[in-house]
RNA sequence: GAAUCUAUAGCUCAGUUGGUUAGAGCGCUACAUUGACAUUGUAGAGGUCAGAAGUUCGAAUCUUCUUAGAUUCACCA
């Protein structure tokens, strides 16, 4: 016999037990097989960990995502299966540099990149990263992550660094990756580009200008961004509307502006002009517009180059294009002084307030100003060979485009995403994809494999050697700008699994032969993650597996919510609402937390969280503690493999098979992702079945066998969800040589699972606990002390053959109900005549107490009343049902026969209550 | 402008392919409590399932519309 501490204090535990778990070296699947916990030839499952940002501190979005994927990695593993869950961290380019550039600003260095040179500034960064690197783990550790962190990988280092270079040069090679000058997001403030994606689009207020360029121009445009106008080519107007008989004409304006700019306008006919809005026509600017140079690239493909003034720099000041009056000026100033020429000059026809969305750049904040520039992309929409494909629906050396990749494996299912309806929102972006720019011109990440020498270009996984073969030959410069952060991270689920011994010159094809994780978790099993990432990284995963690989990086995406507060709102530090994982740990325990994250939520659905249900959850983990304490002073020695005994009693009976009911709903519900429901069904079962109810029959008569099965069989299931409470109490139990994080998963009886006769028997008991529950309801209307022994007569009326089980389990209800004398007699229903009874338990037992007067008769005679209000209706809407011949005719046989029973029931409820009140 | 999601008890949410007299937890009310647990137990009050129309023998569940809220994408002349 064991004895556990009064109340389960989770930080008494927890830290201690990671220990244990990372010591064993569990969490590395080859550690399993060697020790003979997991068979050699096991299915596997394998995961990796959305890398969090190295410079991150976990927040409850990063505490969701772990409760979730350590849940199904452990239910994985106990399952038996060779289970991997790989760490890592991302360098997350941009947030990083910019964070230690403000570091170094704050601490007097004004120009950080300029002070330290490129190679000081990025010691200084990997510093910065490193230290931070540590505190993120120790967090995502606090959560009790069972990841293998012997396999841990970071985006940047010199592994993930070859392989981004040689996909690199392969799609260079396949002419998918391209530089082109172009028009591309730039942020002034962050003196960098960023991807469509990295825009957030922010409302605000704006004027509209509706102009000439000079008095002779016969059109009227309109602009919110008069300085643009100075750099404008062309003038685009409907090819079928009112302004049609000027396409094709070209003028030379004079004096726009200021005087003496001259603009050569083309008029160009454009679908994409719509007639109703504005003024019909509009200023093209191809320099500083996505939509103006995409016209200007049509044009230019039908042989009409209408040319190209940029007029902003990457300054974000006005350049020498603009005119000399403009030069040099800031694009706010420029404005005003545009509008104020154009007043002057009486051009101006009217002016117009309206509401705006703005490109601002996600890490900068800055509106984006677009711009032409020299960039690197990918092309979504070249054709390509893809030499060997797993992919459903396209064959080895079929060509195809990047576009078609990430459109056919999750149309063809060989992706599922959780929930289904993001498959619409996945298809969406696609159709909409543009070119992806992905040069940054920023220091901290993998710096773009290209080199320059005149107008000489080498891309390749290393720098061009000089013919003496030296290192970087003379002459060439390598390009400076990295790569896309998302680049690198869209290789994660086959980056971190290969070898990390560096083979100079191997191609990648070799380098994956030889890296067994590869050949053994890859594709992964699930992908687990926030739904606001699926363009950058989602959408860029499969682009990057399918076309590197020919086969899909993952099997099912599963997206969860994001955590707001309990009023639905983001957190964010200026509200103030922010609920910190790591104090909820503090306070009531990582068990508590992570259920916190799972209960009550469901994929793609946001979470609402509120510290009151943490704290609900911390006294669940306490009563799951004292229902073991309970168990274990009843048990005389524990066994961990002791076997489900034949149950004797009728409530072994009862509880076993709902026990085993339990087992398959949970296994079934993990393996469908359900795992709120996996665990409220759980929960429910352990408060009110076990403990409740079974429990307190047990302190009548006891089984220890079964008493020390349920013990291991609910420690295993609840371990996933719940893994330091849980496995605080098996090493009480078995000593800290056992580990429940590697107990095997329990088994479903199918035996008992498929026979439904034995189910039913199993079932009887229910019959007692509705007595019981009958008679301490009764007990408590009638304000009866729960603990007085009054006696009772049980009235068994003999329409059911239930005497038995009354008998047989009579001492369990005179014990729990505590009761005094209980005699039982078989009877017929008019006995009841002119008496005074309660409702009858299931419409076979009629429960008489001893009060020796202490019924009040009018609350009695309400009581009554009011039931017989609520059933009365219901007969009524059951009869016309029943005698209804379109119900009858069409509804299915069993359904017809349910609805009669119920009604059968129901009547006789009903006669007896109306006899009941006839003789008050 | 387009798409998607949400609307069920005071609050947070369940409600499986249409067959419920619509459930749970928290909160509230009353009572109980000396060895598993006050981080507890028992009982109770509380809902015309946002609104309207339709399909059906039957709708919280399916369809359409309306209202309110949220998110995403696009446009922004």
């Amino acid at each position: 016999m064991k004895e556990l501490p009064k109340a389960y204090e989770p930080k008494k535990h927890e830290d201690k037990i990671y220990k244990k778990w990372e010591d064993s070296g569990f969490f590395n699947p080859d550690v399993c097989i060697e020790k003979g916990i997991t068979d050699k030839d096991a299915e596997a499952f394998s995961m990796v960990l959305p890398p969090p940002n190295v410079t991150g501190t976990l927040h409850m979005g990063h505490a969701a995502m772990l409760a979730i994927e350590d849940t199904m990695v452990r239910y994985h593993r106990m399952k038996g299966e060779r289970t991997l869950w790989v760490p890592g961290t991302d360098h997350a380019a941009i947030a990083t540099e910019a964070k230690v550039e403000g570091i170094l600003i704050k601490e007097g260095m004004p120009k950080p990149k300029e002070e330290l040179g490129r190679e000081a500034f990025l010691d200084r960064v990997n510093q910065f990263a490193q230290e931070s690197h540590d505190t993120i783990v120790n967090q995502a550790k606090k959560m009790g992550t069972s990841l293998d962190w012997s396999r841990e990988a970071y985006t940047l280092d010199n592994v993930r660094n070859k392989v981004v270079k040689q996909v690199f040069k392969r799609m260079y090679d396949d002419g998918l990756i391209y530089r082109g000058y172009r028009v591309i997001n730039w942020s002034v403030k962050g003196q960098s580009t960023c991807s469509d994606d990295e825009l957030v689009h922010v409302e605000r207020p704006a004027k509209m200008y509706y102009f000439k360029y000079n008095k002779d121009f016969p059109i009227t445009i309109a602009t919110t961004r008069p300085e643009t106008k100075l750099g404008d080519t062309a003038v685009a107007v409907h090819p079928e509307g009112k302004y049609k008989k000027y396409i094709g004409q070209e003028f030379e304006v004079e004096n726009v502006g200021q005087n003496g700019h001259v603009l050569k306008i083309k008029i160009i006919g454009d679908d994409h002009v719509d007639e109703e809005l504005g003024t019909g026509a509009l200023g093209v600017t191809p320099a500083h517009s996505m939509v103006d140079f995409e016209m200007y690239q049509k044009q230019k493909a039908l042989d009409n180059d209408i040319g190209m003034i940029q007029v902003i720099g990457e300054d974000g000041n006005m350049t020498a294009s603009a005119g000399s009056e403009y030069a040099g000026k800031t694009v706010k100033e420029a404005r005003e002084k545009f509008v104020e020429y154009l007043k002057e000059q009486d051009l101006l026809e009217r002016e117009e307030d309206i509401v705006q969305s703005a490109g601002t750049s996600e890490r900068f904040k800055d509106v984006v100003e677009p711009l032409p520039k020299t960039q690197w992309f990918v092309n979504v929409n070249k054709k390509f060979v893809l030499e060997k494909s797993q992919i459903d629906g396209i064959a080895d050396g079929a060509e195809v485009t990047l576009k078609e990749l990430m459109q056919t494996v999750v149309r063809n299912k060989q992706i599922n995403i959780l929930p289904e309806r993001f498959d619409k929102t996945y298809f969406s972006w696609i159709d909409n994809l543009r070119d992806w720019c992905i040069s940054r011109q920023i220091w901290f990440g993998h710096r773009i494999p290209v080199w320059y020498k005149g107008e000489e270009i080498h891309c390749g996984v290393d720098a061009p050697l000089q013919s003496g073969g030296q290192a970087e030959g003379e002459g060439w410069t390598q390009d400076p700008d990295t790569l896309d952060t998302w680049f690198s991270s869209g290789m994660w689920t086959f980056s971190t699994l290969l070898n990390k011994e560096i083979k100079k010159g191997e191609s990648l094809q070799d380098w994956l032969a030889r890296s067994e994780d590869f050949q053994n978790f890859h594709p992964t099993q699930v992908l687990e993650t926030g739904y606001d990432i699926i363009f950058f990284w989602v959408a860029r995963m499969i682009l990057m597996t399918t076309y590197t690989l020919g086969t899909i990086p993952f099997e099912t995406v599963y997206f969860h919510g994001l955590v707001r507060d309990e009023k639905g709102r983001k957190m964010s530090k200026s509200l103030g609402n922010i609920i910190n994982p790591l104090d909820m740990i503090e306070k009531y325990g990582t068990d508590a937390t992570r259920l916190s994250l799972i209960i009550g939520t469901s994929p793609g659905q946001d979470m609402k969280l509120s510290e009151e249900k943490v704290e609900g959850l911390r006294n669940f983990a306490n009563k799951l503690w004292n229902i073991s304490r309970f168990m274990l002073m009843n048990i005389d020695d524990v066994r961990v493999d002791v076997e489900l005994p034949e149950p004797i009693t009728d409530k072994d009976k009862f509880l076993v098979q709902w026990l085993n009911h339990i087992v398959f709903d949970i296994g079934k519900l993990i393996d469908e992702f359900k795992l709120s429901a996996a665990s409220d069904i759980l929960k429910n079962f352990t408060w009110s079945v076990l403990a409740d109810d079974y429990l307190e029959y047990s302190k009548v008569e006891k089984n220890q066998q079964l008493f020390n099965y349920i013990l291991n069989t609910i420690l295993k299931l609840w371990h996933p969800f719940m893994p330091f409470v849980t496995e605080a109490i098996w090493q009480e139990m078995y000593g800290d040589e056992s580990f429940l994080l590697v107990q095997k998963w329990p088994k479903v009886d199918l035996e008992l699972k498929g026979n439904e006769k034995k189910i039913n028997e199993y079932r009887s008991f229910w019959i007692i606990d509705a007595l019981y529950k009958h008679i301490n309801m009764q007990k408590s209307f009638y304000k009866v002390s729960s603990v007085k022994r009054i006696d009772i007569i049980v009235y068994l009326l003999d329409i059911k053959n239930i005497e038995d089980i009354v008998k047989r389990n009579i001492e369990i209800i005179r014990s729990r109900a505590k009761l005094g004398e209980i005699n039982i007699e078989i009877v017929n229903y008019d006995k009841f005549k002119n008496k005074l009874i309660g409702p009858s338990v299931a419409g076979s037992i009629i429960v008489e107490f001893d009060l020796s007067g202490a019924i009040d008769k009018d609350a009695e005679k309400s009581r009554i009343e009011k039931e017989i209000d609520h059933i009365k209706p219901y007969v009524l809407a059951q009869t016309k049902k029943l005698s209804n011949a379109g119900f009858v005719d069409n509804a299915p046989v069993a359904v017809v026969d349910a609805e009669k029973k119920k009604l059968a029931e129901a009547v006789e409820k009903l006669e007896a209550l109306e006899k009941q009140l006839g003789s008050l």
